[in-house]
DNA sequence: ATGGTTTTTACTGCGTC
DNA sequence: GACGCGGTAAAAACCAT
């Protein structure tokens, strides 16, 4: 592995958008590939993923996706589009020599870099591109859209310049920016789906998750159950009314005593209502079992929402 | 660590097919 | 009898403090 090129996030359009902007020469890795992004006032290399600033990322809107084209639809409303598409610095190229190990190849890259960059760049640091890979491999792993993991990428970027990282597994902070970057994107995991797609335990990526959170005080939204429904619903292979249903009770219970509950089993228990409803039954024990609840607790989540599905 | 809350596990009874 | 469903009690897990 001595590259990896954007493409492979998602092989969508990535690709074709490596080099525009491009042109100044990285003082890093010697790349032609820096890009202004005047936005966030920070210089990127596209190919090894330097920057040349410390800045705060802008958290975003607080979008949500509503169901299952959620992946395939890129275009998104409001601001912030911007910001998303200008991250374009996760490229990685490692070390050209060809008859070391792949670790001394690796490791030789990373020492030369840091050499160069301890010289002129204080604010990188030797672990970023191999955090930037280990964030796509969560991100696809995990079926996550683009955004989200360019999300990522800038929530582990804020989170090493808030020398976060010190200390701590490269491994456990991308996973933790990927866990925050779902939530702040509306295309939510949980806690246990982001642990069994990396490294780092359960345990460790919730605790580093909550110290994250307050570190840099982002703005983590709760997961909505909402968010949780098209997922559900495609495991459950229910039509898009039921979908849609399920969210008008999800809307209408909003405000209730909702807090507290887990979104998974609200959510389970919408679908499970306006599945009944809509006459398209799934029992309480599947509907549990595609939202990873029991079924009593589809039961008592029932309680929470309105009786009927809007007619 | 603690206490309050939610979720799970296990078990029960009821109605229906 | 098997199934879906609703209820309950006790234990476990979770979260804020």
């Amino acid at each position: 592995m001595t590259s990896t090129t954007p493409a492979d996030l998602d092989g969508f359009d990535a690709e074709t958008r490596v080099d525009d902007e491009a042109g100044l020469t990285c003082p890093e890795c010697g790349a032609e590939a820096l890009y202004e992004d005047e936005r966030r006032g920070e210089v990127v290399c596209a190919a090894c993923g330097l920057v040349d600033s410390e800045n705060a990322i802008d958290p975003g809107p607080e979008w949500r996706a509503f169901d299952a084209d959620q992946r395939n639809e890129r275009s998104r409303a409001g601001p912030g589009r911007t910001v998303m598409r200008h991250d374009r610095g996760l490229g990685t190229k490692i070390g050209h020599q060809e008859n070391a190990s792949l670790q001394d190849r690796a490791r030789l890259s990373r020492m030369r870099r840091y050499q160069q960059r301890a010289t002129y760049q204080p604010g990188a640091d030797r672990g970023l591109a191999y955090a930037l890979t280990e964030i796509k491999r969560i991100g696809n792993a995990l079926d996550l859209p683009d955004e989200t993991t360019e999300t990522a990428v800038q929530i582990y970027r804020q989170a090493r310049e808030a020398e976060f990282v010190h200390g701590r597994k490269i491994e456990t902070v991308a996973a933790t920016s990927v866990l925050v970057a779902a939530r702040m994107q509306g295309t939510p995991r949980r806690l246990d789906e982001i642990a069994e797609a990396s490294e780092p335990g359960r345990d460790q990526v919730g605790a580093t998750f909550r110290k994250l959170h307050r570190d840099l005080e982002l703005a983590v939204p709760l997961t909505a159950p909402q968010d949780l429904v098209a997922a559900i619903a495609s495991q459950l292979d229910v039509p898009g009314e039921v979908e849609r249903a399920a969210l008008d009770l999800l809307d209408r219970a909003d405000g209730k005593s909702l807090s507290g509950k887990s979104p998974a089993s609200l959510a389970a228990a919408a679908i499970y209502r306006a599945a009944k409803q809509t006459g398209h039954h799934r029992n309480q024990e599947m509907v549990g079992e595609a939202a990873d609840v029991s079924a009593v607790t589809v039961r008592n989540r029932l309680e929470d929402l309105p009786a009927e599905i809007a007619a």
